[in-house]
DNA sequence: CCTATAGCCTGACGGC
DNA sequence: TGCCGTCAGGCTATAG
């Protein structure tokens, strides 16, 4: 799920239903994605606070506290947010479960434990030390940042699109998205790429990514020109019902339609 | 500096 | 049914 679009409907659904509550308990169950803090300091961390504002930056959710601290949440494969009252519905997945004083409870489920969690100072800093470059939807880039950011690049565009310290929130599904709407074939080099073909894809990525945020991030609502619910084996082109091909693209697999993203010389 | 790969973790699925 | 390999919307450390 959690690439940008996902994360932004976290961020969207948090502050929906967890700002201004009173944390009164606080479960870590699960080592592996508490980042370098332990489950004792998490908890010192937000038990009696609770959550004033959030912010997102690519695939990282911040949510700010009122000691002055951030809780963060990166999602991994499989991570999300769920609030719920019932403890019946807290599953085996929840790895961090956020009990407030009206009797609700947010819980962080990440079935893989991919995600990670953190508990910092200063959110800048942070994006900072991890490298992250503009987010994909944020007001820094500009085109003329974006034609540098590619400029030499020989890994492929796809490659190039994922990397976070180029852009920041384009994942896997998304990137696939992203290059389908724009027609480009997913192994060009990034480098390679002429002028026209920069300007459509730019295009594209805030195109693409608003677009998934208006409908939830929610495939099934998409416009039925996207290929994202058709992309697996046995897919066909939404625009020329062509056989949609799956390819390996640094270990990750790419679906493209041959016809619509067709290789240039 | 850049790019590609293995490893991290759990579960679902298909083939034998 | 069991076992095996593969795959899965990500990141990191490491090697070339």
């Amino acid at each position: 799920m959690p690439e940008l679009p996902d994360v932004e409907i976290f961020k969207q659904y948090l502050n929906a239903t967890s700002l201004h509550h009173k944390i009164e308990a606080v479960e870590a169950r699960s080592r592996d994605v508490l980042a370098d803090l332990s489950s004792a300091e998490l908890k010192k961390g937000l038990q009696g606070h609770n959550f004033k504002s959030t912010c997102r930056h690519g695939k990282y959710l911040f949510a700010a506290l009122d000691n002055e601290k951030w809780l963060v949440l990166h999602f991994g494969m499989t991570g999300f947010l769920k609030y719920f009252k019932k403890m019946e519905e807290d599953s085996p997945h929840d790895r961090l479960l956020i009990s407030f004083a009206n009797g609700y409870h947010l819980a962080y489920d990440c079935q893989r434990k991919l995600g990670k969690i953190y508990l910092i100072e200063d959110s800048k800093k942070f994006v900072k030390e991890k490298g992250l470059g503009p987010d994909a939807l944020g007001p820094n880039l500009n085109f003329k940042f974006f034609v540098e950011a590619l400029g030499n690049r020989r890994a492929a565009v796809k490659s190039t699109l994922m990397n976070q310290k180029i852009l920041a929130g384009i994942g896997n599904i998304y990137s696939d998205e992203i290059l389908f709407q724009a027609g480009i074939y997913p192994k060009t080099k990034a480098g390679q790429l002429d002028k026209q073909s920069l300007q459509t894809l730019f295009k594209e990525i805030n195109k693409v990514l608003s677009t998934a945020i208006e409908h939830r991030a929610d495939p099934e609502k998409f416009p039925a020109s996207y290929i994202i619910p058709h992309r697996h084996s046995n897919g066909n082109c939404p625009k020329c019902g062509e056989k949609i091909v799956r390819l390996k693209i640094s270990g990750r697999s790419a679906y493209y339609c041959p016809q619509c993203q067709s290789q240039k010389e």
